[in-house]
DNA sequence: GTGGTCTAGACCACT
DNA sequence: GTGGTCTAGACCACG
């Protein structure tokens, strides 16, 4: 498990561990029915507090990425591609909007902002 | 001043504050040398403490978007535009990183992309 | 009276007002007996509440500078310029003495200080 | 930590305590990577509100000279010691220019503030 | 009246 | 247990 830990960034632990974790699953990296580390030892690797990968584990099984059997440990389950997809466009949508009403009050044209995205796109 | 507080929010409330006045200033709704509201009446007026309302004004001007003159109040300084630009441009060409990829994890193409930024430009 | 006050500075106007009285008075520019302008007259010309000019005056009332005749106004008194320069010595000397501690914290040396000292003398 | 509350000074206690931690960290009493005492523990130890302590330790990450880590507490950075020598620099020649005032107000010639420095600084 | 500081205690999020 | 936020009310300095 290729799992980064920023600890001076504004984003909590947890919230690093789940969403690399979904990376992960949603990219194939990890599939279905593959065996995700115990609480315990991914905690003793990444040096955080096992409370903390527990939080991490409990929200991919809530948001449907994982199952729990008790005793057994986590297991992937296989990722349903339409609804995610679905879900970040919401999600992309949401923050173009952020943007797009950021870019008016300081008067970045519609232009720069296709011409930010482009290079962005091609790096 | 036309404030809105959400309570609920994972947003401190005196950072929502903070931003809704900037971008008051920015948007020159608050033009230079007005004069913001009193701590007090502002946290009466929203219905808050007096220190929430302090600590946003506080942010204001370690931002350098106004100057407090001790028993007298905070006035609105001349905003920089040309800085305040930069700063959101790099905010913005941070944001559409995170978007791409994210679209790029759930292969949302580039034209999917480009349309769903164009018909927000629309909206 | 040329007095100058700056409004965004962090020390108080009636002390802005009140050292630079006090200046006039050691300068000689101000001499014994010298009728100070009115509180209202004062407050009116540097665009400031009589009540912080009234502040000023009383400081430099208390501090031996002027006296004041009820109905009349505020007196310049001869200044004891003896006693002044023992004071002023020891201020300077706690002053010195705060520089030499914070000098020393970084590893400033005595000669940098001396040529620190010499340049401003210079000046 | 060895810090000392002056109650009835006029300086803000927030403010001692910001620059006493400050000192100790540029005296390197606090080295890179030490852990500050908790924000409750220091204000149960010194007396005053959680509140105090915690502006003190937002005003040490503000200025650069630790970083907090949110459930975890406040670490010590490693100080740019040229940064803060040119700083102190800057303060001690605006402190030099307003002694130098000072004493030519009062006729206190070049040669006895050298003396007077002199002294200060083989105490 | 204004801002500046401080308190004592509360609730929440993170580890 | 740790920091992050918020409250309601207090006292002081400045204008």
């Amino acid at each position: 498990m290729q799992i980064i830990i920023n600890n001076s960034s504004m984003i909590p632990i947890y919230e690093q561990i789940y969403s690399q974790i979904k990376m992960l699953i949603i990219n194939e990296k990890l599939k279905s029915n593959d065996h995700l580390p115990s609480v315990r030892a991914l905690a003793n690797e990444l040096k955080v507090s096992a409370l903390t990968v527990k939080k991490a584990y409990d929200l991919l099984e809530t948001e449907g990425y994982t199952t729990t059997i008790h005793g057994k440990g986590s297991y992937v389950l296989k990722p349903n591609i339409n609804l995610i997809k679905d879900e970040v466009s919401k999600d992309i949508e949401a923050r173009l909007q952020i943007i797009v009403e950021k870019a008016k009050l300081v008067k970045i044209s519609n232009e720069e902002l296709y011409s930010m995205l482009k290079i962005i796109l091609e790096d």
